[in-house]
DNA sequence: CAGCATCCGCTTTGATACTG
DNA sequence: CAGTATCAAAGCGGATGCTG
């Protein structure tokens, strides 16, 4: 990116972080963990292969992303913030938070994956009964099951099949189940538009936050 | 911008602010509050006219800003963030406090604006002895002075002559003397490279963060 | 197959000139 | 003051091909 010869540290953040992709491809690192290249690019759809590259490199000058040429068992490249990466996580947490109320619109051609909608989940949600037992929650949504469980008084994300029966299991289209979890929705309108439940669907109010 | 075609709430924020000047323009109207064209012009050296104009109908379009036809002594057009636009605060707070390291590459090209820079100090300083008289530190860099005041705890920075004489006085160019308040280099060091001043440079400890 | 590099058409940006 | 108009240059998207 051709820098904006700003003295001024949110211009030279953007000189590193601000070029297209550039932060969806920290968002695929911070939210995955180590990736290879195929994985980024499954996480990245639509993003051309060779930008792909090009990125990669300039994050590793930028001491944002390290190379790391892998174990024996795979012998494959992996890909994984540095310490400095890391240290983007508070501002990809504030925008990812800003845009939610932008899920919203959602476009049929859109791409979906759980773990863009989950680390989302993640930031919205709170157990505000931390002393009751805890809570699971199942949603069926995205290209792999979302599980929310209470933990310490904190709400955690996963991907893949629940460890045991949820207390509630919600399957739909994203956008209205999504609705439904974070109170933009209630019950009825959320069935209107295909939500199924099987479960307690009060033990979402316990996850809300108010507004 | 071209929409990543995500159903991804960092990336619908990214397909809203993502463009290249965009988050730049809300940081001129988030630290200045309402803005004439002129004065986006003038805090945003180097943008084409006709891109600037063409973000704001943007941004306007996203409700992010709104255009104010003014008051009747002035008659001139003001910019301001709407609600929604005030809520991007702590994303760019966020994006500022990562780029403050890189502040330690000062191009000798880079344009240099006091108010671009206060915010950062605001950021990254605190009171350490909120229960002392207040301190006056005035900074003589960038196009204004800076006046950094510690009140109720907290510290808080102006633009502009101070009103009372401070209690210290710094003046050298913006990379040293940022580097001294900010704790990462010591008085010798900021003198080798040019930094003076008047009145006590003890208080800067005061003001320092831990790391 | 994973991890790129090259080529090409299109879109976005930059620089400058001009206008109500 | 607050833009619009124009055009060249840079960046991006998509397709394809190469290499271990």
């Amino acid at each position: 990116m051709r820098s904006y010869g700003e003295y001024c540290s949110l211009a030279k953040a953007l000189d590193v972080v601000g070029d297209r992709w550039t932060l969806l491809i920290i968002r695929e690192l911070a939210l995955r963990g180590a990736c290879r290249y195929t994985d980024l690019r499954n996480g990245l759809p639509g993003i051309a292969t060779n930008l792909l590259a090009q990125r990669l490199r300039e994050l590793e000058q930028a001491d944002i992303v390290y190379r790391e040429d892998a174990p024996p068992p795979v012998a494959t490249t992996l890909f994984r913030l540095t310490p400095r990466g890391e240290e983007l996580r508070p501002a990809l947490e504030e925008l990812t938070r800003w845009g939610v109320p932008l899920m919203h619109e959602q476009d049929p051609e859109d791409a979906v994956r759980s773990h863009w909608l989950s680390s989302a989940i993640d930031l919205m949600l709170t157990d505000r009964r931390p002393k009751r037992p805890p809570v699971t929650v199942e949603l069926r949504i995205g290209d792999e099951p979302i599980v929310i469980q209470t933990v310490d008084g904190r709400v955690r994300t996963s991907l893949g099949p629940a460890p045991a029966p949820a207390d509630l299991v919600l399957t739909g289209a994203e956008r209205p189940v999504l609705g439904l979890v974070l109170g933009i929705t209630d019950l009825a309108g959320a069935q209107a538009l295909g939500v199924a439940y099987e479960g307690d669907p009060a033990v979402l109010d316990r996850l809300r936050v108010d507004r």
